[in-house]
DNA sequence: CTAAAGTATGCACACGTCTGCAGCCCGGCG
DNA sequence: CGCCGGGCTGCAGACGTGTGCATACTTTAG
């Protein structure tokens, strides 16, 4: 048996007895006009009849348009994101573009390799859910002039496209739940300083804490948002020695780790220690305890994001918009009265 | 300011001042060899600096090789396939290969979409998670000759590449321990029944059910692998007014949907009935009741796999070959005597 | 009936990279 | 001194598709 070498839009010129650039044109949906209906049907018949693919790195080369976007991720494995690719890929396929996604770990050397392979791949844009508050990845896509939207975490400037969430809504909810409960000794377990979601959530929970008159120095800070960093850096507040009836932790694996670390030294939750989470990863429900967390509408942001970025790329320009989504403070039992 | 065109192979020769060719082979690790180590350092230096790139969509045409696998998953969004994932990632990568991942909701027009959208990339292979008993998609590769290897489920022949999971293993491991613990009257959510997974665990449970002289009539299936389905499956088996003390759901989601149909006719986990689901999604030991599940190595699976995949692409040809993973009973607190 | 306008298709080249072949230079050997 | 061989680089064509332009054919208006 002979290696069989996939049908080009020649061979079906050819099998339809037409020439090369007709078949190109009765295949591409806003050129088809300029082909008689009768002869269009005949070459889509034969293109199904012989099993031709389009070869999009040829049409990729000639248009100078790859039809992918890239989305750059700290990691696929922590939960708040699978949603989001979902609904980035649902209105991206839907417009004909292929996703490729790329975990970087939030580590600098992974997103220069992994943006590189983007630019490589010539990706017609890029959502990036892993900007700093300074990013040179982003600075790269405007110095390249390359469409981009953030999402979840934005950068330093207003200037960009960003879909991210009402830290300081969120924020303000869930200490006023606290509050509501007799809590008046809150600590919080920040995220990374160097980005958008965990630095907006400190500063909201430190002017909260000061238009109360409540004590904001009950901090400590993580360099991840993981179980592990959630436990240690509770471990320091408790080594502290430091009196503390509740816990506002920066997202929902930072909280499961201080739940640990509480668990550990004998404090039980919400009975000696209240605390909140934010994201509302999926399942928490069903933990004990249930964690009580700011729910963010992942798949939405995605879409959302995706969205802009198509506008961008069909060329649509109008200045930077900031889309901030509002969270929804879902209470279960993981906050109870002092 | 002008619009920048990104620097091409050509721009990098002319900066230096040799042959574009001489560029290609410079960069080109298997081809670099022939270029003396002074030019090649200097076009090294030159590509840096005019920030080349260079364009796979080119490269591609020309080798008739896109340095990329695809990937088909079910859903994303379904905890078992983010590690997954991550494993072909990071093989994969390492070895220059981007991965594009596609979700079919075990949709059949979907899954042929997905193929299509491969080939279309000519992706240079296939990990295919959707496999059903019998898949077209799996004789279009096969017919199209692109390598690939199946993971988490696999085709009725085993004359192809896979890498899935001992059921009759897990089963029997889960059995006895519910046998251990006094339970005779055992009822078992099925899985979708045209999916090796769900088959095989039923064959399975039907088998071990028969040599130990049990009653393997108690039965109840499902549609999906997901918490929908296993809820309306186990009120099935309860209106069926079936006596039974435990459950072996097929995977951990359906065995969450069952807990619920359980508690909603005030029934307890593991008071009143035992349960024990498959997978091992992560979180499961913060969740109450703590699910007694078999732990399969997600990573490894994919990572294995893609380690398969490469082989092929490689041109390293022997017999198929189909690896089961061991998985490992964990038991946790939905399990306990009759 | 003729000319203009419109429609449908063919032609040829370009996109950026790769690679077989040819040719050059240089050192070594007979 | 001539020839050979090996190392390095240039040359040119190809990969499959898209598109501006030319051309042939059809319709319409005058």
């Amino acid at each position: 048996m002979v290696k069989k070498t996939t049908p080009t839009i020649r061979d079906v010129a050819n099998y339809v007895g037409v020439h090369h650039s007709t078949v190109s044109r009765a295949l591409n949906p806003d050129q088809k006009r300029k082909i008689s209906p009768a002869v269009a049907r005949e070459i889509e018949k034969a293109a199904e009849k012989l099993g031709y693919y389009r070869n999009i790195a040829a049409s990729s080369l000639k248009r100078n348009k790859s039809f992918a976007v890239g989305v750059l991720i700290p990691d696929i494995t922590n939960p708040v994101f699978p949603p989001m690719i979902r609904g980035i890929q649902d209105v991206a396929e839907a417009d004909g573009y292929t996703v490729i996604t790329a975990s970087t770990d939030d580590d600098v050397k992974k997103e220069r390799d992994a943006f590189r392979l983007m630019r490589s791949r010539s990706v017609d844009g890029l959502i990036i859910a892993t900007a700093h508050l300074d990013d040179p990845i982003v600075d790269l896509c405007i110095e390249d002039q390359i469409p981009f939207v953030l999402v979840n975490r934005k950068v330093r400037s207003d200037n960009v496209n960003a879909v991210i969430v009402d830290e300081a809504f969120g924020v303000k909810a869930a200490l006023d739940h606290l509050v509501a409960l007799g809590h008046t000794r809150i600590a919080h377990v920040a995220g990374q300083e160097h980005t958008s979601t965990g630095r907006e959530r400190l500063k909201a929970f430190q002017d909260y804490m000061k238009i109360h008159d409540l004590d904001a120095t009950l901090m400590s800070r993580t360099e991840k948002f993981t179980i592990e960093e959630g436990f240690s850096a509770c471990e320091k507040l408790l080594k502290r020695d430091m009196i503390f009836t509740a816990i506002l932790a920066s997202n929902d694996l930072i909280a499961m780790g201080c739940i640990d670390a509480l668990n550990k030294v004998g404090k039980r939750v919400p009975d000696d220690v209240s605390i909140i989470g934010g994201n509302d990863i999926p399942f928490l429900s069903r933990m004990v305890p249930a964690l009580t967390t700011n729910r963010i509408p992942k798949y939405e942001m995605g879409s959302q994001a995706a969205g802009l970025l198509l506008e961008l790329i069909h060329g649509i320009d109008r200045s930077p918009v900031v889309i901030r989504m509002q969270p929804s403070l879902i209470v279960r039992n993981s906050t109870g009265p002092v």
